[in-house]
Formats: structure tokens, sequence, C-alpha cells
DNA sequence: ATCTTACCATACCGATCGGTATGATACGAG
DNA sequence: CTCGTATCATACCGATCGGTATGGTAAGAT
């Protein structure tokens, strides 16, 4: 709601000694030992905060405050508020992702096993404090952020539905007519249940345990065997 | 993360002439017509800004205008911007599940047929503007707001959860081992969908068309009929 | 030994924030 | 016709906002 200064915005800069702008696109820059470490200090602290108060509610003297560094700091790795906040959500969003599909073992594990993997990553993801405040702050923001919101599901969706898709038709046992939307059928399923039961209070409310909505899944699963 | 100016917050108050309090809990008080037109319109001011911009994206000032209306009238109906927050929310939850749960004509329908009715008005609600912003916001202040999400829980899921639980059980032709794990299973696909596709722009990246989850479900329905 | 770089501390800028004070006006009830 | 009420317009309050300016310090490179 606060307009910005645009004071000299054009001009090229009043200021008489230079300050070093990082994220100006001259290149590849190779960051000192000392600047990579205090843009992650800034990086880390950006991201409590934002997830804790959301963007409106987070101030750039808290983030530097929290990150051990003055404003100015931030200023020459970020050009405001808003790429600080791109860059900080983006990032974390392609942490998760990296850290979560690798789709290692379950190769050649029969379809009840794997689908029941992947619903513990996903359950387990949101035992995770940190996650449910990304998860709460990607959507408030979806509207006045929406590439992130569609980075997150490209990120997060798509490998596991393709996934589930690709081990549904690499098999004999189970057959389903449309076997996209029995995936679409299974992640949500599971990833409503973290929403409404972590994201939402509903634990607090009507708790529901979460093994009897996999068994359920996974009754269901078989069903589509092959008689 | 501003503090609120708290001067004369014991005091009874400097200023010469009283202002009335609506807010004041001095018993069922009678608004006069005029007092409850102009708060409904901060009412609706409150929320369309609310939703549009976001707990702290928004500001008084701009609902007041918005409204049309000088702030001291909004603080006169309201104690503080948390508390008119609070009432719009509630109150706009509440309405929803009003105007939604009357399950009218749908007595003695078949299963199914109950089922595609209740995905539809799911899935019709969607379609809306106001709601979608409505979510996003309910999630992205869950933290700060607990409450709400918590009302909102009790008021949207709770109902349509209870409905299918019971119509199950009310008949004969279909048979569930866990009726509210399957029941679980349809809602969370259906609402995970709009989720997925309208509060996350999914349907710009991954579109799937919502007729062939119902499908889905349904076809997964039909292989708990009882031969 | 000088220069440059990246940081520090501090102070400042204009704008906007949530919320209040003052005084005027329009109007219905007695 | 007067009195109380609920609004209006406007201005103000202290605090905080995002962002910048000034000047100084420590360290590595030339």
């Amino acid at each position: 709601m606060k307009k910005p200064n645009d004071t000299q915005t054009s001009a090229p800069s009043k200021s008489r000694r230079e300050i070093k702008k990082f994220w100006t696109e001259d290149g590849e820059q190779e960051l000192s030992e000392l600047s990579r470490k205090k843009r992650s200090q800034i990086i880390e602290a950006a991201l409590e905060t934002f997830l804790e108060l959301g963007y409106e509610g987070a101030s750039m003297n808290l983030v530097a405050e929290r990150a051990g560094v003055i404003k100015q700091t931030i200023y020459s790795h970020f050009q405001d508020k808003q790429s600080l906040f791109r860059v900080v959500i983006a990032s974390l969003t392609v942490d998760y992702v990296q850290n979560a599909l690798q789709e290692p073992e379950l190769i050649d594990k029969p379809l009840p096993a794997v689908l029941r993997k992947i619903a513990e990553t996903i359950l387990a993801r949101h035992q995770d404090a940190r996650h449910i405040r990304f998860v709460r702050t990607m959507i408030g923001e979806a509207e006045r952020f929406p590439e992130l919101a569609k980075l997150f599901t490209d990120a997060t969706v798509r490998p596991v539905l393709s996934l589930i898709v690709e081990r549904i038709k690499n098999q004999t046992i189970y057959k389903f007519d449309d076997s996209e939307a029995f995936a679409r059928v299974f992640i949500g399923t599971v990833v409503n249940h973290c929403m409404q039961q972590h994201i939402l209070h509903g634990k607090e409310l009507l708790p529901f345990d979460s093994t009897r909505l996999v068994d359920e899944l996974v009754a269901i699963v078989e069903l589509h065997r092959i008689r």
C-alpha cells in the first residue's frame, strides 16, 4: 500500500560512492566468501520472517536485524522487498522438490507400496512447522505473486502426478480406466488431508488418523485388481 | 508490525464529547436505520479490501474511502482493525454455509446422484472470484487468526462430511467398510482439485477437467456395489 | 602504501500506518 | 424549537514503513 520512493529512479545516482549491486545483471558474478555468507544470512532471516509474518507483515528492518546485517547490505544483494521475497520463496520451493523426489529403492515395488511411500512422504513433510508456514504464505500470496504459485505447483504436484501415472502404466496387476484421474484422487486426498488437518488447524477440531485414509485409498486400489 | 497507540487505553477518555461505541457490550443495541446502513457499507468495503489485499495490506483509510464513510464511523462500529477483520471474515463464513447447505430435493436420490450434486456445489463455488480470494485469505491468515480457520472448517467441511456419511449409512446398495474415510476421499479429491486449479492457478499450468475427476470418483463408488 | 571492496553505524527521507481530536451539519424525537 | 445523536470534514498524533545518504572501518590486492 505504500508507494515506493521513486526519486532518482531515472537519474543515474546522486550518491557519491557507487554501491555495488549484486542483483544487477552484469554477467556471472563471483561473490566473495564474505558476500556469500552475508547473502545466505539474509536469505535465511528473510525466509523466517516472511513465513512468520507474511509479505506485508514482514519488515525489512526486522529482516536486517535477524540477519545480523544492516539494511544497505540487503539492498546491495536484492533490488527491493518484492524481489527478495521472490528469490527467497522460489529458492525454498526448489529446495523442497530437490530433497524430496529421489525415488530410490521403490523401483519394482508393487503399486500399493509405491503409493504408501508417496503418501508417507507428503504426510511427513507436513510435520514440519516451516513447511506449513510455507504453504500458508504461498497460498495467501498467490494472487499477488502468481508466478510463485505456479512454480510451486510445477515443482511439487506435477512430478508426483506423473510418477504415479507412470507406475500405473508399468504394471499389469491393476487396471485403471483413467490413470491420471486416479492419480489425482490419490494425491488430492492426501494433500487435502494435510491442508485440512495442519494448515487449517483441523486436527484440533475434527482430528482424523491419516493411516485410516491411506488404508482406504489402498483398499480402493485393491478393488481395481484384475480378477 | 506497528504498535498500536495505547495512550489512554486505561484512562476513561480525554475526548470532550463521548462517541458512541456500538461494539461495547452493553446489551442488545437497537441500531438506527442510518447506523445499520453505514455498518453494512463498512462491512462490504472491508470485505472487498481484506480479500483483495490481505489483512496487513489493507488499510483502514482505504476501507473508509470505499465505504463512503470517514474513519471515525468505522471506529464507532468496530473496536479496531483486528476486530473488524474478524467480524467480516466470520460473517462471510456463516453466510456461505447458510446459502449452500440446503439439502433440498436430493432426499432419497441414489448415492451417486447425491455425491455428484455435492461435487457440483463445491465446484460451482470456486467459479466465484470472491470465494477464491476468501479461501486464500483464510489460509494465509490461519496462523494469525486460528479461530477463523477453525470456524471455516467447522462451518464448511464438517456438515458436508457428515451428510455423506449419513447418506452412505442410509442405503443398502453400496457397502463401505469405513464410510468416513471414504467421505474424506471424496471431498478431499474435489476440494483439492479446486485448490490446485483455482487457488494456485493450476488451470493455467496443468489444466484438468473436473468432470473426469467426478466420473472417476463415481466409478469408484460403483466398485462398492454389492453384487 | 595506496585503493578498492564490502561491510558497519547512524541518521535521514517522504509516505503511510492505525487511531484520535475538534468542530460543524443534518435530522429525528421530545 | 431545542436537544441528542450519528454522521461529516479535516487535521493531527506518534510510530513504522521501504529505501537512501554519509561517513567510517577492516581486509585483501596491487
